[in-house]
DNA sequence: TTGTAGGCGTTATCAC
DNA sequence: GTGATAACGCCTACAA
């Protein structure tokens, strides 16, 4: 069924039956009428491929999520899906998971369906490189710093992760921890070694020693992650009187961890999230973290593409504010 | 840049880079290097609008998720997308939120896009009724039972919901408890009812009495609707011993507002969830719940659909196993 | 082995 | 207001 097939039944020309359709004007009523109750009849629509190899301009924005598992990543998508569909624009969504590389994927979908631009949900700058410079529309990396890339297209929005776990930091040393342990990635990926330095300034200037081979415990983002990091953290320096870790996640099985083993959290151990996901707030006991904010996340990073697509707007990086959660994880000793 | 460019380039026709790019056998060596050559130099790929208007055959799936909070569904999501990446399809995804109407969304992208098939990640049946019914392509609803629909098109793949909640309630039963509260969704919905049924059934073979009106709250799928629920429940009705949660959500809600009033789980109530989520093994205390094998329920329901697409096997309505799980959060009384 | 040309379903620009 | 007709980018007989 095609638009010829309409107007034949019609006894009109297809153009007729395009502008009917296309709501164009200039089309008596009468013969409106007709193509619209033969169209309604058949339950006829255009053909999708046909209309936009035609209408050269696809408006399409793809999404790509990594790693489905993340609240945070999802409570953004859902907003950022929300806010396009208002918008003279499409979005398409593609989730990815920790292993795989956002920079191909976005490089082959850039040249099989070259979208308006790119937003990507979590990932890192790290993958970004190599085949992505290839990519050559405005893009933006939400949650995670991408200056370093040094991309014209790639922008991004994120809170100072620095400032951020300088502050969560110092809330542990301000409640008298002086023997910290930290679970965070692994030090070549920019957020987990911004997040180290935030950590390790907050330590230094406040005069307390961290030695890192002993107290640092590369872990994956997760809740697994957390719980075996812990357990080897605390077998291998069973003196530390917090852990600070780099995600929520890794904290909760942190946690989980700590009570197998027969510490309670806060009262043996304190220990400190990052993310501020809705589940930190209902775990018992209630996280210490610092909370990135959904919303402004979502909007800034979506203006910011839009800014880039709309504008031509250089690429940015910007910061969002972020909120320390005090919570209930932490104990303040002597 | 199009087909036209490289063979101008290159200087053949059209048809050898277009032989090319399809792998057809039939182009000297020589012709294909200088082609593929310069279709690399320039990054180049064939118009996929263009492709599926002339290869006619859509050969896109697409996902509708409800309800993006939700980590089972998430898991799943991920699980489907992976399997399709093998198979001659693509997939699309829709995220969508809880108060949206996954089946008027489908209906207007079946007439928008004609995809081979929906699979849907959640979502009620109450709302694949009406205009849903105008398409008519094979669809599987994953973890919901569908067959109330009466859909030519429609399959669903899920647990056996009153056998699990089944197993649950007789666990807090054989566990000593007698008085048991619900948190539950709203028994309009299918999957509420069965739940609540299968809790009743169990209840009553046990001989145990349940008052509705006193023991059933009615909340939202959510940590705070859980909380919330637990509230007015502890409120009304102070004797429960159990709490039985039609979701690891909910119970974990409960769980939270328990210990803001000062009981302790399960020492002082005991709570039992639904799902399964990979949060409820590293709460404290870990969960009793139903798991849900993500990987039972993805590939079921994916092999439901191919076998409608392909074979165009009549629909089914297929159940999946679930999993006991013990967890810590109930405590045996007497 | 390679080039040519018609057509996929639509939109838009013409005439009429 | 309406009807032809030329693109859009690609695939594929068919011809050379």
């Amino acid at each position: 069924m095609t638009i010829k097939d309409i107007a034949k039944e019609c006894g009109c020309a297809i153009g007729t039956v395009s502008r009917v359709l296309n709501n164009h004007p200039d089309v008596s009523d009468n013969m409106r009428q007709k193509v619209l109750a033969i169209v309604e009849k058949h339950g006829f629509v255009l053909n999708t491929n046909a209309r936009q190899l035609k209408a050269q301009d696809r408006k399409n924005i793809v999404i790509i999520v990594k790693g489905a598992s993340s609240t945070l990543l999802n409570g953004l998508l859902e907003k950022i899906q929300k806010k396009i569909e208002n918008l003279p624009y499409t979005a398409s969504v593609v989730v990815l998971d920790e292993n795989d590389n956002e920079g191909l994927v976005a490089t082959r979908i850039y040249f099989e369906q070259k979208p308006l631009g790119f937003i990507f949900l979590g990932g890192s700058p790290k993958k970004l490189h190599g085949d992505f410079a290839k990519v050559h529309v405005p893009s933006v990396l939400i949650s995670n710093q991408a200056s370093s890339v040094g991309s014209d297209f790639l922008s991004s929005v994120s809170i100072d992760n620095m400032k951020a776990s300088f502050t969560s930091a110092e809330f542990l040393v301000e409640n008298g921890h002086r023997k910290i342990g930290v679970i965070g990635g692994a030090l070549d990926s920019e957020i987990s070694s911004t997040r180290y330095e935030g950590f390790l300034s907050a330590l230094i200037s406040a005069g307390v020693h961290f030695d890192f081979d002993k107290s640092y415990e590369i872990a994956k983002y997760s809740f697994e992650g957390g719980a075996l990091a812990a357990k080897r953290l605390i077998s291998k320096n069973p003196e530390i009187t917090a852990v600070f870790a780099m995600s929520d996640a890794m904290a909760i099985g942190a946690c989980r961890a700590f009570q197998d083993l027969g510490y309670k959290v806060p009262q043996d151990i304190s220990v400190v999230g990052f993310d501020g996901l809705t589940i930190s707030d209902y775990f018992c006991p209630r996280l210490t973290t610092i909370r990135q904010i959904e919303e402004e996340l979502a909007s800034e990073g979506l203006n910011v593409l839009l800014d880039s697509i709309e504008n031509k707007a250089p690429c940015c990086h910007k910061i969002v504010p972020f909120e320390f959660i005090k919570g209930e994880s932490v104990k303040k000793i002597d």
